[in-house]
DNA sequence: GAGTCAACGATTTTCGAAAATCCGTGTGAT
DNA sequence: ATCACACGGATTTTCGAAAATCGTTGACTC
């Protein structure tokens, strides 16, 4: 039945998650390009899942197409981490204002379990502390969904996980530079206490300045 | 050298115009399945390029995939045209908020030049008064453009780009229906003056009433 | 008669190879 | 020495058919 794979579903998404995760964890670098043949040996399987995987990876921002000269890792830089901090505070930020307004019991009831599961377990590896565990990055993802998640409006919730996504590998970077130097667990129970509070314009601009001190913790490092 | 189509790129950018045509114009209605035996033969092409096109078609919002059921052309609604337009209101307005305030003399020169094209044709057709001219609709889409242009996010562009394209069906929708009840010409005209006047906040209400009135038109149709 | 399940047809998804394209190298002319 | 151009290898892009999957029909049991 399934060619060895119980994931369920099609190949071109076991390559989809499989390339994104090479990009996300560095394997591959920013600016590489992505051969064809090698990834059909990452993923073990030929070049049509892949191809599509690629075309859903650029359409996020993680790879760019160059017409007959293939795919590679789209690049980090400064320019582009001020950029997508200002949309995030822009976009996040009506987003949870809609949120924080509109929430209801449910709403609350979710924004508590995912804070408690995010909580729950360290945000660094025990073996390598400027590593962040990919188990608490799932959490933290959850978390800023759960916040947003009662806004009403599913285009604004594309945008924010896209930016969302998209900001991860700097954060990534951010963990890897700092270190556990910042409150990160702090900001985050603030967030939750002024949203459950339904203080709409407090929880808004801790949110941005939470996204803003990513920003700035990364800024010396671009310039050198 | 090329097969037949001096396009100059590849076939899967082809399928994708040729595809999006048929939605826009409405030859394939919101919610019909799209089997890629028909977009084949209307194409021209084998499955990949196709497929390739779906993929892109779908991050864009013109169509859904339903794994193993295939792809569908993604439908109309009240919900999702209030969604589209409160996101754009938020996200076209910060992006003319800057460019008003960031734009120079290049700006201002391409933002007068785009007005001058539009204007200079009708936007409905002579033949079929309540179809848009296919002319005027692109000439539409860089006028708004030009009016962001200078807000300095490519990010932020491409949300705008995404969101304007997604209304498209919509807009199409209101010249049908309203034929040219309004004065969008009037309106087009007073939020450029309003913009090389520098007046960022004026230029932004007149931009949010402009997406409003489009909206409040279509009101009355879903309904029935 | 209602419900379950297996086989069929339609369609998507994937494969492996062929065709087209790009980039770098080397040759020859000015 | 510099430039233009053609050739060759590497890689992407596309093809046409095979494999996998879904929805449905129809027979069979309870």
């Amino acid at each position: 039945m399934d060619q060895k794979k119980p994931g369920g579903r099609t190949l071109a998404g076991d390559a989809y998650e499989a390339i994104r995760q090479s990009i996300r964890t560095g394997a591959v670098k920013p600016g590489d390009r992505l051969r064809f043949a090698d990834l059909q040996a990452l993923c073990g399987m030929s070049v049509t899942p892949v191809r599509e995987a690629l075309a859903r990876l650029t359409a996020e921002g993680f790879t760019v197409l160059d017409d007959h000269r293939g795919y590679s890792v789209a690049s980090l830089s400064l320019a582009e981490l001020r950029d997508i901090t200002a949309a995030r505070q822009l976009c996040e930020g009506e987003a949870l204002r809609l949120s924080v307004t509109k929430g209801d019991g449910d709403w609350e009831a979710g924004l508590v379990a995912a804070h408690h599961l995010m909580a729950r377990i360290p945000q660094a590896r025990d073996d390598i502390p400027s590593v962040m565990r990919e188990d608490w990055e799932a959490r933290h993802a959850t978390f800023h969904a759960a916040l947003i998640a009662a806004c009403g409006s599913p285009i604004l919730l594309e945008i924010c996980e896209k930016l969302f996504s998209r900001a991860d590998r700097y954060r990534r970077l951010s963990v890897s530079l700092t270190g556990g130097a910042r409150d990160v667990t702090g900001e985050h129970r603030r967030l939750m206490e002024l949203a459950l509070a339904r203080d709409a314009e407090g929880a808004v601009a801790a949110l941005r300045e939470h996204y803003g001190r990513t920003a700035a913790a990364l800024e010396g490092f671009f310039k050198a």
